[in-house]
DNA sequence: GCGTCGCATGCAAGCGCTTTCATCGAAGGG
DNA sequence: CCCTTCGATGAAAGCGCTTGCATGCGACGC
């Protein structure tokens, strides 16, 4: 033994170096550029690291290099399955390029999500994805000015001043659902919306049916939106809201899937016929919107896909700091299924 | 201006104890020890951070510190709602204690998980959250040689071997909606299960049909399980393959409610009566179960509180390494609802 | 055969924070 | 009034790694 064996705790890079007889130096960077060091060396340093089990600090890695290889996530909330099954594919995508996931959810609260923000960024994400655009200007001034890459997903907005995204047209899409809909003689359009105040794909949606019907013809009168928080259980009590109405919508449209099935349970239970009495629409296409009956007429959200690719594209972001990233618009389409059917005459 | 005002990028802590006159020690201490410095002090270094915006760099924190506030979850995937409810749960509770929550996904993949298990012991996580007990030797005595706290969520086993858990008791749990099937007459019964080769949560729910079967003095021929994929579309075919047998079972039980569901649309499609003609019984109790009609029969696991309870039990552990923390067990009680009737005549 | 270049390697200076130990002054006791 | 005690503070040594720069060596060209 040349000196202490080895100090108790993790083995580190000095007990890798001393095993193998070279400097600190060659092992970081057999371990970082492998090409920079002499094939003979970087065997017998890959011999000692794999003797001593050695596995580098992070923090200390961190520290030096001035990068965590970690990339902070926001979103609004596990439970929603379609942020679940994006962050999957995101995680996924982002291991495959030696990154690991920092995760934070902010419930739909602003002031949660600026805290996160700081606090994602002290930790030292290398890259941050958020959800939506919507943002107080003193944060969007903050990740500005720390420089720090972060792409919007769930939302797409080339503007220039906006963040980078990676998402679809939610007002686009909604306003095409909204002319299916509407193509089948609808005139009276009732509307399950997301609380809109902290989220602005729940209120392009709803701009996008106001625009179809401006199109259309038809008039602010004839729409009738109610907001409500995501669940099934709202989702049932916004439906009964609306029907409760002297004159009942024949369309209603939902937000998401989550408040379409509430709804169209709701629908049932009131002894309603979907689509005969009244149309529902969801927004997403999640499993369940082809297990309910009948299969709900909705707008399938390619999530898995959004994720990974927002994931190559935030590697990419930090890999090459000038890269001015490009939105990128993903194809949703409206799928027709069952509970979009004539209005009733 | 004393010195050079700053240097380009975030305030460190240098920045702030020359802004407020101190010592960088003085600043750390009132940071992470507010009472071991002067009220007056105190003010002047917190103003200092405010004027700044100053947050503290983790990286270099962890390094000194030793600590990086940060725990790992590593869950087969967020895809399963189940899951993705208890992480969030998990992630919430840990924010409360100032901990971020570092996650990855092992996709069932038990080499996966190891790898990740190392990558996250390698960047420093205080505490690991894993799912279930099965796992490789090798892995069980590298987690025991770092000493890092971790915790099983998902199963429960107070054995002294084990590692400590935060869960219920699969087999038990299964044994007695097993006992429940039976004392409707049900005598063949048909199993529905997640693959249990790295499985030790669907392993044990087999084990406790088993054992209720033995106990009702049925036999094991009166017993036929099919292993497949977690998914609907499998729990589908699995299905189809049961009633396939020239003596079909009278009641299907399944490993968790997404075969279960995928079951039941599979009978229905077929023209069964559930639970006429068949009865169908679930696990998990996800908002699915009361949404599919008729709504299923399975086993309530409250995942949420097995989260948040997680948290708090590991962040004690982190916090008192001596703490031997002992292992919950959470009440899962069987929910009876339609799908399970009596066996046809 | 000698100068020169290029490459593999080593040396050592940090990265931004925590923490031990020393210092200093005020308060309290005799 | 001096000595002790104690609490607040500062100086400085790391935490484990990366990396700019220096070094030394062999290969190559003329």
């Amino acid at each position: 033994m040349t000196k202490s064996p080895s100090a108790p705790g993790p083995s580190k890079l000095e007990d890798v170096a001393r095993l193998a007889g070279v400097s600190t130096a060659t092992v970081s960077r057999c371990l970082n550029a492998p090409n920079r060091v002499l094939p003979a060396t970087r065997e017998r340093v890959l011999a000692a690291v794999a003797t001593l089990g050695y596995a580098p600090n992070y923090s200390a890695r961190a520290l030096a290099a001035r990068q965590t290889f970690t990339m902070g996530a926001i979103i609004p909330t596990m439970e929603n399955a379609i942020f679940a099954r994006g962050i999957q594919a995101f995680q996924e995508e982002l291991g495959r390029h030696g990154y690991t996931l920092l995760i934070a959810s902010s419930s739909y609260k602003e002031a949660l999500e600026e805290e996160q923000i700081r606090t994602l960024t002290a930790r030292g994400s290398d890259g941050l994805l958020l959800i939506g655009h919507h943002r107080h200007a003193r944060v969007r001034a903050f990740l500005r000015e720390r420089g720090i890459p972060t792409l919007v997903a769930w939302a797409y907005d080339p503007a220039e001043e906006r963040l980078p995204s990676m998402g679809f047209d939610n007002a686009r899409v909604m306003a095409s659902l909204a002319r299916a809909v509407m193509a089948r003689g609808h005139q009276r359009i009732g509307v399950i919306s997301a609380e809109t105040a902290a989220n602005d794909r729940a209120k392009a949606r709803i701009d996008g049916i106001r625009s179809a019907i401006a199109e259309a013809g038809l008039s602010e009168a004839d729409l009738t939106i109610v907001e409500t928080q995501y669940g099934f259980e709202t989702g049932a009590t916004a439906f009964r809201q609306l029907m409760d109405r002297s004159e009942p919508p024949t369309a209603i449209m939902c937000g998401n899937d989550v408040l379409a099935v509430g709804a169209l349970r709701a629908a049932q239970r009131m002894g309603f016929d979907v689509p005969g009495d009244v149309s529902i629409t969801g927004f997403d296409d999640i499993e369940l919107a082809t297990l309910v009956d009948p299969p709900l007429t909705t707008t399938h959200v390619p999530h898995r896909e959004m994720g990974r690719r927002a994931a190559e594209m935030l590697v990419r972001m930090v890999a090459d700091k000038h890269l001015s990233a490009e939105s990128t618009e993903l194809q949703v389409d409206i799928v027709l299924r069952d509970t979009l059917g004539p209005a009733p005459t």
